[in-house]
DNA sequence: TAGAAATATGCAAACGGTTGCATGAAAGAA
DNA sequence: TTCTTTCATGCAACCGTTTGCATATTTCTA
């Protein structure tokens, strides 16, 4: 059918051996039958069938994806598209292809497992939600390259992961919240129980220990998933004897929720009460008034995560290697501080 | 190193073509038999080795799908992303792999030929942007199978396409703010260069004539591809003589910002003024006031693209096919219609 | 100038499946 | 009981590349 090596060879009369050896440059080749096959590779419009050229060298040269997606919105996270865009962008550079797959279960064996048994990546990304202690297990039995998005729950130091400083974010959003005079600081999530929101709380609460606070009022709410609660919990919130001056929201939706909130009740962004939100969406720079963001380089965080596995699939004895990245605080107006 | 279909033969006894014909069913095996190669292949832990399949059927059991992304804003696309979602649980459902390219050239040859060429994918889906002339009869005079997301500049009905109906969307839109009262209808768009804008704007200017709406204001803004500036237009609609009592929004970011400048110079919305958008973003039920939006099932989108393709993968002859996507309008808050 | 070393290329096996054809055994027909 | 048909399975080639080893030729060394 297609062009084969065979063919080429056939027409400069050498072995197919000679060029293979060329097409790789795997061996010194007289400078004249180099020049012999590539001119007819040209010419017969020959073009290596990577389905062979896998096979004999047993490497598939794709790299898994895994998206832990239980519905069409989890795929729309920007948060998690930014870090694709980075992570297509580092396996392209490196001569390898990108197989995305979702996480779901079809029988026993889960699409994950299938990837890596049936030999269809080199390697996986796969973020930590996906990432069990039973998957993990056998990823490491198997010597499987593997990098994980965010810090999984078992054998952190013996696994490649990448996370982002969440903790060290909210600390330091804190700390911008208090340098501005706010003070009394409330801290609204989307879903207490992820161990990305434990991280944040976390720093959040180192914030207000190291600024003595004691009071310990309990200004951190959950929405319990459902972001639209953000705002009866804001009117409950600054309804309160003790009203916070200042809120940290987990994400955009839940700090617009807040500003109209605030906006129902007549109190002021940024004059009476700060708002303040975990991560850059394009629309936050737009609200009313614009919002000061805790912004995390998600970009980086996919790039980290593309390189470091493509160096464990070229180098087996490639140390594992953990990599925080830094948050990064984007002042705008709605944190401008009290005028009171 | 791994167990190969060899082993198992060996140790049940067989030829490996008997164990190869039960893997997939070919052939009438004796229930004794296939009972004894199941056992084996289950005790002995046999992964089928999809490299060695593949190349041994000459497919690669991917589709490709190519995005155009100039950066990570692109990709973070939420209109397109609900698409790759659909593709994706397609793609998996037929037991296909999902394989995504960012479309850049790296020499002569840009990242799509050489899945084509090089036998890495079994088809591709692109959208119209990638969709170049040279690119789609390259495709079909190799008769790779492929499916454009968006209507193609040439080949209409030579090509397999899946499409939104923009036109319809925007004609619709228009006749719902008729409807509430509104007779004065601009519409702003973020860039009416695209083979996208050019059909909403078609689908508005439809809907005025046939309103009788002789007197051909200019009402139709273009941001440059800004969208901020939306901010200014909307103020600048709003100064002039013949003001529009209604807007239409090309997107989302648009439509905040239209509301944004309505605010501030006390105009209502709805009351005063109605406001839509495309694109049901999820921020739109939450802004104030809730918007209407012409609703785009992206999803459908990618869903029709990949079944189609894969029909066309498995049967040559399988017919080109263009598939117009029907818009929704999911009427909130925002054009409830004008009190005075 | 013979022998050793380096260079360029060929030969053939191997990678792990799939599949057309051949064949032996069992079942059915006459 | 013998001949034909059907069923179950084996044999071996094949898919297109890669690569270790062998070999022929050239270049170097003493």
């Amino acid at each position: 059918m297609a062009v084969t090596i065979k063919d080429i060879a056939k027409q400069v009369g050498v072995a197919p051996s000679t060029v293979s050896r060329v097409i790789n440059g795997s061996a010194v080749i007289s400078q004249e039958t180099k020049d012999k096959i590539m001119k007819a590779m040209v010419e017969m419009d020959y073009h290596p069938n990577s389905l062979a050229r896998n096979f004999a060298n047993g490497s598939t040269y794709a790299i898994g994806l895994v998206i832990d997606a239980s519905d069409d919105n989890t795929f729309s996270n920007a948060f998690f598209n930014r870090s694709v865009y980075a992570i297509e962008t580092v396996v392209q550079e490196n001569g390898y292809n990108l197989l995305i797959t979702n996480d779901r279960d079809d029988d026993k064996r889960s699409s994950v497992e299938k990837l890596v048994f049936e030999k269809k990546v080199d390697g996986i990304i796969l973020p930590s939600s996906s990432a069990t202690p039973k998957l993990i297990r056998l990823l490491k039995k198997n010597n499987f390259p593997f990098i994980i998005l965010g810090e999984p729950e078992i054998e952190k130091n013996e696994t490649s992961w990448v996370d982002v400083n969440n903790a060290l974010g909210s600390e330091t959003a804190v700390k911008h919240l208090y340098q501005n005079g706010y003070q009394k600081i409330a801290f609204i999530l989307e879903n207490r129980t992820t161990v990305f929101a434990k991280n944040r709380v976390e720093g959040y609460e180192k914030a207000l220990e190291e600024k003595g606070c004691g009071e310990k009022e309990d200004y951190i709410k959950d929405c319990g998933g459902k972001v639209e609660n953000a705002f009866e919990i804001t009117k409950e919130l600054l309804r309160q004897a003790n009203a916070p001056d200042a809120i940290l929201c987990s994400n955009n939706v839940i700090a617009y929720q807040v500003l109209c909130a605030l906006k129902e009740i007549n109190v002021s962004t940024p004059n009476d009460v700060g708002v303040m939100t975990f991560d850059n969406y394009p629309f936050s720079e737009y609200m009313d008034p614009p919002l000061s963001v805790v912004d995390v380089d998600t970009f980086r965080l996919g790039e980290q995560a593309a390189t470091n596995l493509i160096k464990k699939i070229q180098n087996a004895d490639y140390e594992n290697q953990q990599t925080i990245i830094a948050t990064k605080l984007i002042i705008r107006e709605s944190t401008k501080g009290k005028t009171k």
